[in-house]
DNA sequence: AAATTAAATTAGATATATCTAAAAAAAATG
DNA sequence: CATTTTTTTTAGATATATCTAATTTAATTT
């Protein structure tokens, strides 16, 4: 069962929104994700419900198969191995890399990405911290909670952004954090919920409830 | 001016015909070129005209423009520069990367080719031998000749296939000629054309005109 | 529960890219 | 130079992927 690349976009929006704690996926969802018009998103539906990678009841709802859901894996799996790839071997920033991966996701060919996952060391996560898939879909990822949840004198490693737009992603950047920072809680401010944090033991950082529930940590 | 994937495949396709010495290009010509039918080349033609990339004359014939030039060698670019990345880091065989790089070639990021370069250290040839153009579409070629049209005891080395076939490929790899050995032309049988080389100062090798003639030598 | 609002789907259009079959133009042949 | 053959193009069909506008279904409100 091949699919378009349009199709493999959609699957792979149907499966993080799946994955994203909701318990169902909507035709307007799926439209927000895709940059796309719910009418659009209708006729894929029935598309990708002729391939089975989808179940799908009109005006109700949608599932992701398990076919389905392996194949927005494999895609899930190029797309952060080709991150990995330009910001390992190519000196892209962290921020500068989901476009171009956007268009290699969808380059077909198993002995490419076999070939790519050994020679980038068999990488566990992506620049942004979230895990890698491995061939057969299996994904390792630790337990993370968002920053804002931590509680004082708590350490961790900074491992993903809820929200990567490019304009977070920036602020995070200029203000010093980044995937991979250890950091320690050293207090919190009940009433607002912002938090200040030491980051690589050097640097004090104080950020809003807002960007910390959208920064993802590791405890250790 | 964008072009889509199919056009670029065109577009490519014209410009290796335009430079293959022939003339003129035919509509079947690029459709034998391309794997598609006369009339699907016909509708392809008027759109490509539209374009400006190339100047075309219903029933007459056409002419790729300048701009319609620059286009294909920056294709042409592209691909050559994926196919070193596919042999130098990811251990293919030279015979292995065409299908691939007719996919990696049309990712759109100049900053990603620029980057690829420059990580390749700016190659000057692909696995075959042939000129990757830069990114002002120049390309320093040498001067390449025939096998055949070498005279005995005269010395050089191959440098590309005209017919870049695999199953031609699996033949050269199988009798032990490859793109980079150094040959000296022992014999010439004349009422055939076939020719007998020196592989490396150690093999020797007896080759029909067909063969021979498809093989592309710069002497030294 | 009827009326209103929101969400989802269908109908109909457009654009790309392809095909087969038919028609038109150019080239080759007797 | 008229006829045949080849090449090329057009006409009409199909498939993908998208849109707007209209319709249908579901959910919410009164």
């Amino acid at each position: 069962m091949d699919l378009t690349i349009a199709e493999e976009n959609y699957l792979k929006a149907i499966y993080h929104l799946s994955e994203g704690g909701k318990k169902s996926v909507s035709t307007n969802d799926i439209a927000g994700e895709i940059q796309t018009k719910p009418a659009s998103v209708s006729d894929m539906l029935r598309r990708l419900s002729e391939k089975q990678v989808i179940e799908y009841r009109k005006y109700y709802g949608l599932q992701i198969t398990e076919s389905g859901k392996q194949l927005a894996l494999q895609t899930i799996r190029k797309h952060r191995l080709w991150e990995v790839f330009l910001v390992d071997k190519l000196q892209f920033a962290w921020d500068e890399v989901h476009e171009v991966a956007e268009q290699l996701e969808h380059i077909q060919s198993p002995l490419l990405i076999q070939r790519l996952d050994a020679f980038l060391n068999y990488p566990k996560f992506d620049p942004h911290g979230d895990p890698i898939p491995d061939e057969y879909g299996d994904v390792r990822s630790r337990p993370r909670i968002p920053l804002n949840e931590m509680n004082i004198d708590q350490v961790g490693q900074i491992v993903a952004v809820k929200d990567s737009s490019a304009a977070f992603l920036r602020y995070l950047d200029k203000v010093g954090a980044y995937i991979g920072a250890r950091i320690k809680v050293l207090d919190k401010v009940e009433f607002d919920g912002s938090v200040e944090i030491l980051v690589d033991q050097k640097k004090t950082l104080f950020m809003s409830k807002d960007v910390a529930s959208n920064i993802l940590v590791v405890q250790s």
